[in-house]
DNA sequence: GCCGTTTTCGGCCCGACTGTTTTCAGTCG
């Protein structure tokens, strides 16, 4: 067996060939196959590896025929992929990369290796610093210098998406700022933005105006603009001083709903969208629903979707994943709100590693409304957090006793965010955990062991009977740091037998569990706990983040338990042990 | 290479922008 393959590993061997073939001029279909493929695998709840290694059909999955499920079963257990290694004996495996650089696409990096057999982005950075590839036909002195920018850019900012909350302070006053122009009624941020995805790619703003040129003016003489792409009437690409992308587009009002739903995607739902118009003998686009030349629909999106016989699919559900089906039968769940939520099961105090005071944190509560606050400070072993020994927690409980008294609007329950040793127990003896009413049991340390023992140390935490909640499951920390490796399916399958909620932690840098983790603790018939890890007082404010994660996850109201009333959240815990 | 209640063969999204090949190919989303 080979090194045990993640999704997003497998997903790039099969980008790498999509790319590859398309550079060696392949069916064009056969590579968007492949890149399709890459995208279901990359999005699949489930391990790729642990579905192969239990002999499970991977044609099953949308978009995996029979070469591509042998192609990756192959990858998995021997670490080749056969298609793979057969075009890197024609076309060298480094030009893939070559196509991340921006304005280069397979037909340029062809014919720059053909032309200075160039393999790597040194190679192409030496070879259009010495103004050589402007002399290559279909190149130009722009082009080069185009190229040279996309060399820096990919050098300074890589791969790396944005975090959404990084994002948007910086999207959101451009936003506001186009929409303060004379003839524009309505401008969205639309795309993974508006799907309320993890992280952004690029921001996609969308404008309805009758005058559209005089916003892209506007757009590309913005003070946050540090570099113009491409400036057309309807559309512009601008890159912001931080290194944000923006494409911005221009519609007129009366087509604002098609083209929101086009701009806002995901590629896969649009796709499936268009699908459906052809199926009726209509057309589907930017501009609107057509039956011939004739508009049928275009000024909203509800109105689109309704026409094509759908509910109106939130935009966080818009990623192909049975969404479209759940509109047509009218079983699209009724997504959790913000405002569902009555109270934060995991946050910290000046205790441990919090900024804010008890009594600060639990005004911070009461100002949201909220009928219950936990109080979860570090266990002993986070002794950088100033973990709370078995003492100081009594100590605590003393003092919240005390609190708790001067208030009548809410209640404040005793808890603790205990760490999970390597070996599985919790940082704090069964006597201790059993006075308090709430328990969240997170890893913090020891990230990098196999996956086999991380496994086996949350599986036998998990016979705990005062694991309650399963604090940051993967302690991610996203653009930062990789999620442990862990069998998530045995594992939530375990939460799911023992009544054991799974978080959601709403910490930008977290969002973990993953949306698609979510999901596939939602189908283990999970509960889940959406929570801020709050360290200070404004953290209550992240709350919404972790809905994000939670929408996206088809998650409603009832499979979140601090939606529940003190009562019933009680029960909830209480049938745990 | 995938997919399928009009199909196991013949489809597979397409429009905007750029730069360069003076009429369009390549790239992107």
């Amino acid at each position: 067996m080979a090194k045990r393959m993640r999704n997003r590993d497998i997903a790039g061997y099969c980008e790498r060939l999509a790319n590859l073939l398309e550079i060696d001029g392949a069916n064009p279909f056969r590579v968007r196959a492949w890149r399709n493929a890459a995208e279901t695998m990359a999005g699949l709840s489930q391990s790729v590896a642990d579905l192969v290694e239990s002999d499970i059909d991977l044609t099953e999955y949308p978009h995996i025929g029979r070469d591509i499920a042998e192609g990756v079963r192959t990858l998995v257990t021997t670490g080749h992929l056969p298609p793979l290694d057969e075009i890197a004996r024609r076309v060298p495996p480094e030009l893939a990369d070559l196509m991340q650089v921006q304005g280069l696409g397979p037909k340029g990096v062809k014919a720059l290796y053909e032309q200075f057999q160039l393999h790597t982005l040194d190679d192409l950075e030496r070879v259009a610093r010495e103004g050589r590839v402007r002399e290559l036909s279909g190149f130009g002195a722009r082009k080069e210098a185009a190229l040279l920018d996309g060399i820096r850019q990919l050098r300074a900012t890589g791969e790396q998406r944005t975090r959404l909350a990084d994002a948007e302070p910086v999207a959101a006053p451009l936003r506001d700022r186009l929409a303060a122009i004379p003839g524009v009624t309505e401008v969205t941020i639309a795309g993974s933005y508006r799907r309320r995805r993890a992280t952004v790619g690029d921001i996609d703003l969308l404008v309805a105006s009758d005058n559209g040129e005089a916003v892209m003016e506007r757009l590309v003489e913005d003070d946050d603009v540090e570099r113009v792409v491409s400036h057309g009437a309807t559309r512009s690409t601008v890159i912001l001083g931080d290194g944000l992308q923006v494409d911005a587009r221009a519609v007129a009002p009366d087509s604002f709903g098609a083209a929101l739903l086009y701009f806002t995607g995901s590629k896969r739902h649009n796709v499936a969208l268009r699908q459906r118009a052809v199926d009726r003998g209509w057309k589907l686009n930017e501009y609107g629903l057509y039956d011939g030349d004739e508009p049928l629909e275009a000024a909203s999106e509800a109105a689109i979707y309704r026409r094509l016989g759908l509910d109106w699919i939130p935009p966080e559900l818009r990623e192909d994943h049975g969404e479209i089906a759940a509109a047509e039968s009218g079983s699209l769940p009724e997504l959790v709100t913000v405002d569902a939520i009555r109270g934060n099961l995991h946050g910290h105090t000046d205790w441990s590693d919090g900024k804010d005071t008890l009594e600060a944190m639990i005004d911070a509560a009461r100002e949201r409304g909220h009928e219950y606050i936990a109080i979860t400070d570090h266990g002993p072993r986070v002794r950088i957090a100033n973990g709370l020994s078995p003492e100081r927690l009594a100590e605590q409980a003393d003092a919240i006793d005390a609190v708790a008294a001067e208030y009548d609007d809410i209640t404040i329950l005793k808890g603790c965010e205990v760490d999970i040793l390597a070996d599985g127990s919790l940082d704090l003896p069964d006597e201790v955990l059993a006075r308090l009413d709430i328990i969240v049991c997170s890893i913090h340390y020891e990230l990098r062991r196999s996956r086999a023992e991380q496994t086996e140390r949350v599986l036998r935490a998990m016979e705990n009977p005062h694991f309650m909640i399963w604090g940051h499951p993967t302690a991610r920390e996203i653009n930062r740091r990789d999620p442990i490796d862990i069998d998530m399916d045995r594992c939530l399958q375990a939460a799911a037998e023992r009544c054991i909620a799974v978080e959601i932690n709403a910490q930008p840098k977290r969002l973990d569990l993953s949306d698609t983790n979510a999901r596939l603790a939602l189908e283990k018939g999970c509960r889940i706990a959406v929570d801020t890890d709050a360290h200070a007082t404004r953290h209550f404010d992240l709350l919404r983040h972790g809905i994000d994660q939670a929408r996206r996850a088809g998650a409603t109201a009832g499979d979140i338990i601090n939606t529940r009333n003190l009562d019933d959240l009680r029960n909830l815990l209480r049938s745990r042990a």
